[in-house]
DNA sequence: CGGCAGGATGAAAAGGATTTCAACAGCTTT
DNA sequence: AAAGCTGTTGAAATCCTTTTCATCCTGCCG
């Protein structure tokens, strides 16, 4: 199956750490630094915690041993004595994907701020293999859980038998006790198209995802809302639905080419799908942005940075949307509960494909 | 900055769990169970463990208090006693992109296997972050380190003082006593060069990343030696090296036309330049694959679909890399150390792109 | 000089689970 | 009936750290 290189040095070196290996046999713990220092588990304790009562003398001979032994205090220990694992359980069902990444991102910078460790859990949208993470955690006595997911609709609550705060991000619960973080997916399509009406364009279409995704109906609702206040609607009717592909965007620009001579933007539900509009567009001998300005969504920049032009669209935020969740469940665990779903705002972020 | 979306029920409730609290007021212990059902600590300890020495009668006894309790064995007084956690440090320096995620995935999925929970650390290519994180694996007494990271030279291992087994993972380490899985790009060069070969095509070039990449030296390296096998050499004269971007790869789909009129065939080093390839030849009015054949690099989904054509492309194989990275760790945790450095082989997706 | 306040230190318990070894009950064997 | 054996069970030690509370010592005041 696998091939190994020859290498000419360190092949016969059995060893995992071969010459780096340190004569030590086991990690010293605190008995070790409090013989060395000549005093008891009590005072290293007190002395490397910055408790008070100890001498400066004793703390530094104390301070000296510990580093001389390289001693670093056992969490595990500490754990068990404090009730308190540090240490915080991220389930996932998006395989860590394009969405899950950043919101994960996010996540992990806000819980390490406050030391808490991330255990990983890809649920691979298998509920028998959540449950079994679930239990798993349990086992570990994670602080809390923080579930994320694929966007779509609100997935069901996890079900725990025990005690322990959970925030859901990306992915909204059912269960509206639950603290839920979401991109606010109306915001977005509102701030697009707002945008589209700022540069002048009246006419405006809008390409997007299958209709039973919440967020397509969101953000087509946005959309509409803004157009509506300034006495308008969608070009075409209304939204256009299909997959969420480039071929898709290819197609749909075409059929409003057709529907609407007139056409002078078009909002679409993502980059991918504005990126394949951008291309139809073209090929139909239709200049963006002089025609037809775009905006997408997503802030994808693979698509965003290699459409022709580079495309205006609209960013979730999503590592806001981590960090947001992290600190919810952080204050969760300091005892001071949330519950509800928060909408974290979107961002327009221009480039060429609305150029004026 | 964030706003709270209104909604009728559960705004009011104040705690985490809302009415799905438990009466009980924390976790049930060992003692617990041994109080209810009537018996020692160890008694319980065993019966739950499966130990023998117990009588049918007391085992069920316990197992039916354990369940009574809804009893979970605290995994950090075990990990205390038995010296090990079960867990392992994931370091990555790829911000968990494009390469990592699957690398990641199938590590952890490997490791879940043996009960082995998976911390995450987002080192951002800051060293004094990686120093960090490895200070925080060390406390907690993570039984192994995986580090893993963007595809790029070899990296410097990491520094620790602590014996701990480290598995490289994508990165490989420069010092050759250590254990690092990477693909084998060279392998893959060969492979798309002799698909392009066996379907007909002699007059091959390629179109690849930076030179200073070693993923791309070792990709032009393993076409050039399939080419020298059949008397041929690389179209152009070379690699043609640029950036990883489409932009560079339509341009370059004019530059090797214009060189090499007979041109009928490209591999490139990245399925995006492979796009850009295609999209140049086609505005140049070069069928492909009918005039010529493309093969890219990295089966990255986004871009050997949405390509017209499709991308016939060389995988990684990269959950393999990491399946057998976290193979190689659990080895070197149960005692079986490797070092050196081993290749997983990369494998041809056909698509349309080179059809005959 | 005795008593006391106050600071520094250490013994011991706690946290939850596992394992060793001793004790014990019940049975068989001589 | 005594000795020996087998099969169950539990007391206690162990893993490592923190914290409480008692103890001890020094120096000061009366």
């Amino acid at each position: 199956m696998a091939r190994r290189q020859d290498r000419a040095a360190g092949g016969t070196n059995g060893t995992p750490d071969g010459g780096k290996a340190l004569k030590r046999k086991t990690t010293p713990t605190i008995s070790d630094v409090a013989a060395l220092a000549g005093v008891s588990t009590a005072t290293v304790s007190k002395s490397l915690n910055g408790r008070d009562g100890i001498s400066p003398t004793t703390r530094a001979k104390v301070v000296a041993a510990a580093e001389q032994l390289g001693f670093r205090s056992n969490a595990l220990a500490q754990s068990l004595l404090s009730g308190r694992s540090y240490t915080v359980g991220l389930i996932t069902n998006d395989s860590f994907g394009r969405f899950s990444i950043p919101v994960m991102l996010g996540a992990e910078d806000a819980l390490q701020a406050g030391q808490i460790a991330v255990l990983l859990c890809d649920g691979r949208d298998d509920p028998i293999r959540e449950r079994h993470y679930i239990r798993t955690l349990a086992a570990r006595r994670v602080d809390g859980i923080m579930v994320t997911g694929r966007r779509a609709d609100p997935r069901p609550p996890i079900t725990l038998d025990f005690p322990i705060p959970v925030v859901y991000a990306m992915c909204e619960s059912t269960d509206p006790r639950d603290a839920s973080i979401v991109p606010d997916d109306e915001h977005g399509g509102t701030l697009a198209v707002e945008h589209l009406l700022a540069t002048g364009r009246t006419s405006i279409g809008h390409v997007t995802g299958p209709s039973d995704f919440r967020a397509v109906r969101l953000r087509a609702a946005g959309a509409e809302h803004a157009l509506r206040r300034a006495g308008l609607s969608l070009a075409g009717g209304g939204p256009l639905h299909g997959s969420w592909s480039e071929e898709w965007g290819r197609q749909a620009a075409t059929i409003l080419l057709r529907a609407r001579g007139d056409l002078d933007a078009v909002f679409c539900g993502s980059d991918q799908i504005a990126r394949g509009v951008a291309d139809g567009l073209r090929a139909a001998g239709c200049a963006v942005p002089d025609d037809v300005a775009l905006v997408g969504f997503d802030n994808w920049t693979v698509m965003t940075e290699a459409s022709r032009p580079p495309l205006t669209t609209i960013d979730m935020n999503l590592p806001l949307v981590g960090r947001r969740a992290a600190e919810t469940l952080l204050a969760s665990i300091e005892g001071t509960a949330t519950s509800g779903t928060e909408l974290v705002p979107c961002q327009l972020v221009v480039r060429e494909s609305t150029r004026v």
